[in-house]
DNA sequence: CTCAAAAAAGAGCGAGCGTTCGTTTTAATA
DNA sequence: TATTAAAACGAACGCTCGCTCTTTTTTGAG
């Protein structure tokens, strides 16, 4: 038998931030690779170097104007690029919009694969909604991003986002429906799962109204969780 | 004494649906005066039918596409009206997002108004719970599209959009705060009160995850409201 | 029915959009 | 250091945008 480490608290968002496997760096490379036949260069190390520019420029722009009215010319003051700059690194400017849905699927198929690796669907649930949350966080222009401007993105790639969402609402309510002995008489899982991911999407949509001191956030955890579980136990 | 007539069961869809205020014909002509200076016709029977025209025609395009990429040739093709037609209704394209603010923001001060003439404060909640649930299910292209394109607004309509969202917030904190004798045992007010918001925006945000037979959505509104109720109390 | 006012029509305008491409600069290799 | 492939540049292009304005049609009170 092992003796296991077991944390004397609950994971804080402190503590989830420095395990984080997606700091800038790393997660610019994974799109590189992901999304070469998108992106014209061909160099890694130019190719991040400019990515960067262009998604910070993106996210700083875009929750005030839109997508859309965002002009590659905005995009060029920001970034300080030039024209073809810009053109070699992203082809067009949809492709913007879809590295943003590639990476929010990339992290999220990631935080599914984690929960599942727990066999304890308790353990698995608080990871998955803390992981969800805290990511959501980590990452929050994408995230943001991707919810106000999947109607931006070519009709196939709509799909590809609700579908995303889809699935994550699926994999807590399996969870769920584990951890409910006697389904009938709570709350049914669907409406829990959906509530949870509601909750999430709150923080990070409105941005505006969370001026957060990061205690916040695990207090906002904290309250979601004693929801989530005195509503399953009957 | 007077006896007053108590109904045997809960508020339904349907009987909110019946003695709804705002059908399509009376809330276009409040919008027409309300927002004269935004309108350029001035005998209410052709701008009521215009107006009619356009927002059908919006409401249509822009969950598509986004209300940026609707261009004004997009409206004319939906709407049948000729450039003349449309510019002398709505003057601008902004004043189409203006509009819809202005009728969203008309409705919830009239339900905050309403909930707020009940004495009893779980009466109250629940009508403006029900209230918010139905009305916005009622008039979902509306709130829809001020919540997606509040960004396409002029700057101080943003504020106004949000200052919105705050009060109503605030006013069912108000009402949780009433309602928990000891306010330190449960969950902050705050954070129920955003929970409701988020499970009622979730509804109309989302009308891809629900083609909804009606009673489903009787469903959700009694989930929340049993969810509500045994989360104030402790 | 008359006729002035209101509404509708739609061609046209200039600004600004996303994108292209011929050229120049930079970086890595031999 | 010479060579060459990759990256960066930015003026120019064709097109579509929101909007205007003159003309025509419709409306309704007298």
């Amino acid at each position: 038998m092992t003796i296991e480490f077991v944390p004397a608290r609950a994971l804080t968002f402190a503590d989830f931030k420095k395990c984080f496997d997606y700091d800038e760096d790393r997660l610019f490379a994974l799109l590189f690779e992901r999304n070469q036949e998108l992106i014209g260069i061909r160099r890694e190390k130019f190719a991040v170097r400019n990515l960067k520019k262009i998604f910070r420029a993106t996210f700083k722009l875009v929750p005030k104007i839109g997508f859309q009215a965002m002009s590659l010319r905005d995009l060029l003051a920001e970034t300080g690029l030039s024209m073809g700059g810009v053109y070699l690194t992203i082809t067009n400017k949809d492709n913007i919009a879809i590295i943003v849905k590639d990476a929010v699927t990339l992290v999220c198929e990631d935080l599914v694969e984690k929960a599942r690796a727990e066999s304890d669907p308790a353990v698995a649930l608080e990871a998955l909604v803390k992981g969800y949350l805290y990511t959501s966080l980590l990452l929050q222009p994408w995230f943001y991003f991707l919810y106000f401007e999947t109607r931006s993105l070519p009709l196939n790639h709509q799909d590809d986002s609700k579908n995303l969402e889809r699935s994550q609402v699926a994999e807590l309510e399996r969870l769920i429906a584990q951890l409910q002995k006697k389904p009938e008489r709570g709350y049914p899982a669907k409406f829990l799962a959906t509530m949870i991911l509601t909750m999430v999407q709150e923080r990070y949509l409105k941005p505006w109204k969370y001026k957060q001191p990061a205690s916040t956030i695990d207090a906002y955890a904290d309250n979601c969780l004693r929801l989530i579980h005195r509503s399953i136990h009957h």
